[in-house]
DNA sequence: CATAACCTTGACGTAGAAGTAAAGTCTCGG
DNA sequence: CCGAGACTTTACTTCTACGTCAAGGTTATG
């Protein structure tokens, strides 16, 4: 029935996989994070697996770095930049043109790493904020447990 | 005209200290994430220096960890258990209550060191993913200037 | 005591990111 | 070939985290 892979998968799938919502998928769609997939005669839907994947990237984007979807989708062209770079890698298009656009991508991911940078760093400082409040936390437990030894509940 | 520290702020000051507006801090003050302040006889809003710290900490869970204002408002109060755990540290308060309130500070605090930990390596594992695509771009970058020197623009 | 600068509450508006409902269409197993 | 369940688009609603007036009270200063 199916050309190669025949690993297509309808919206329904995609969502409980992804574990967001059918309504998201169109969502992101429209607002341009996914590309349109391919459909059914009937217009069902027909993703492939690496949307599986994008769609995975696009919540860690959001959970971990807090972006909006339209900085995500910034990233999200990237990536595709890199993947059109990588396929016409041997055609003879304009090499300067090539260039550009790698250039640009280099430009974007740049800037992400800055970002996750900065932030993983002070996630690390909070950690340690945090540890250190939790040692003295259980300092005080401890001497709140001898003050109860000591005069032991009425 | 002060009766201590004389350090009173008005929500003018401290919304320029903390880089927030105004309307934002009383919404947060509405929201429970804030201690209403003192007021003067006027009504006027006065803040102390601990606020200010603590709006700053509020930025800091919003933006690094992505927290909404609801879970924020749960680890603040937890602060403020603990805050309070200190003042009344002396006084001769049931002991055993102390203890359970320590006990869920601790929780509190834990489940949070948690979410930061998990947060903080997630993170650092995308930047070595970033870094290492990085890398991959700029291989291709010099690869296709090789190309460019050997057949130069026409 | 006037007046500018600052503050008050209240009400309504908005952007981002979906949720939900309605009404109709497709697909597939029997 | 038909009915249940999956899918389609369109449109309206919700929730969060504030923004933006509006109308009026307060404080500091000349």
């Amino acid at each position: 029935m199916s050309q190669s892979t025949e690993a297509y998968l309808q919206i329904g799938e995609v969502a409980e996989r992804t574990g967001v919502t059918q309504r998201t998928l169109r969502f992101y769609e429209e607002k341009g994070l996914l590309r349109p997939p391919s459909r059914m005669d009937g217009g069902f839907r027909l993703y492939s697996e690496d949307d599986v994947t994008r769609v995975a990237h696009i919540r860690r984007l959001q959970n971990l770095l807090g972006l909006t979807l339209a900085e995500i989708k910034e990233m999200v062209e990237a990536e595709e930049m890199l993947q059109e770079i990588k396929a016409q890698y041997r055609p003879e298009a304009d090499i300067s043109e090539k260039r550009r656009q790698l250039q640009e991508a280099i430009g974007v991911v740049t800037r992400q790493h800055g970002i996750v940078s900065q932030k993983a760093e002070q996630m690390s400082e909070m950690k340690t904020q945090m540890e250190e409040r939790l040692r003295t936390f259980e300092r005080w437990m401890t001497e709140l447990e001898q003050m109860e030894r000591k005069a032991p509940v009425a």
